[in-house]
DNA sequence: ATTATCTATAGATCTATAGATAATGC
DNA sequence: ATTATCTATAGATCTATAGATAATGC
């Protein structure tokens, strides 16, 4: 039954692994302990071995899930270094992404539970968002750093604003124009 | 115990508003249905008698939710017939709004928590959404239909993103710098 | 007689803990 | 000897239902 150290941080790390994917799947609310553990091959009594509560993993798969994020956005703006932020947006507000919560953007996902969650969730997606804009700052064009924060703050918002709104319709079609409006009008401004 | 058929009927629209009000505060799951009842002032068995279940009230309380937003969205554009597109994103992007989620808009609240709905619940949303989207084409500048739209849809994701980050920001000075600069590159986009 | 509401509870599920088990690491 | 994991369960909570109650509406 007991594992080596080496196995035990590993399953650790799969435990936050899965979780970051099944949150933002189902929800903070939509998936419990017992299924997290399963869903990472392992019986829920282990889980409080590894984590105090289930809110302290919600902090760091929450944070798992956005530090990956920023590594994608790393990677587009560095293979389109002519146009970095139209390359993120792109792929942010694609069919794809809509239709793959558990891999996507945990802001898009899980915003507004992390709203209502205490202070370790919500500093831990606040922190992610701040990396996040941190990046998307200076990829943006503007006449100086105040102008490119404010508008990497608001493509930002138009980005997570459009999917949440692709998501919430039912219609390919509706949802689909969503999607492409927002980039349309995103694009359209610089 | 009984009450009149009137008293029930507004037994029912108190369900349904403390319902509107206490989903976007505390989510779907964040609420059962016997708070909800005691919300109403009335015991969770009765709950039964009103509708065939929790979900049913979901949509319906959301449905409730969006209509009064687009209620308020006419009397600002009204207020405001110079710029009514700007007065709504105001009012959306203010601190008052953030700090008042039951009584704001849905999708900023429960979009994420439509989104991995049934189909009663997206669809009551996302009828409301296009409600909203039709008005605010009308009162957007634009060379046709089809740009009003695309601009309204725009604006619109903007908001909603906006509203979602400063609340996800535990720091009111960065909460509020994500109000401002959303707002402040929407208006600048016109 | 009908029915809106109440009390009580069934049955499921959820977080967390206790204690047993068995393999690791000294 | 230590400890990662497992089995089992406590205690709380949640949706939904059953049956009782008492006031309405015919």
């Amino acid at each position: 039954m007991k594992v080596s150290r080496e196995q035990a941080a590993l399953n650790r790390e799969r435990i936050v692994e899965t979780a970051a994917r099944l949150f933002r799947e189902k929800g903070f609310d939509g998936i419990g302990v017992a299924d997290l553990m399963k869903g990472a091959g392992l019986t829920h009594g282990g889980f409080y071995g590894h984590f105090a509560s289930k809110e302290v993993l919600l902090a760091e798969a929450t944070a798992k899930a956005l530090e990956k994020s920023l590594m994608k956005w790393r990677k587009l703006a560095d293979g389109a270094p002519a146009r970095p932020v139209a390359a993120i947006a792109e792929s942010y507000l694609s069919v794809a992404h809509r239709d793959c919560p558990g891999r996507g953007c945990a802001v898009s996902t899980l915003g507004t539970d992390a709203a209502r969650s205490g202070p370790e969730v919500r500093q831990a997606m606040a922190a992610g968002v701040q990396a996040q804009l941190k990046l998307l700052a200076e990829l943006e064009p503007g006449a100086d750093a105040a102008a490119q924060r404010q508008r990497a703050i608001a493509d930002y918002a138009s980005m997570v604003g459009g999917l949440v709104l692709s998501r919430v319709m039912a219609d390919p079609a509706q949802s689909e124009e969503v999607l492409a409006a927002v980039l349309a009008e995103l694009e359209q401004g610089r």
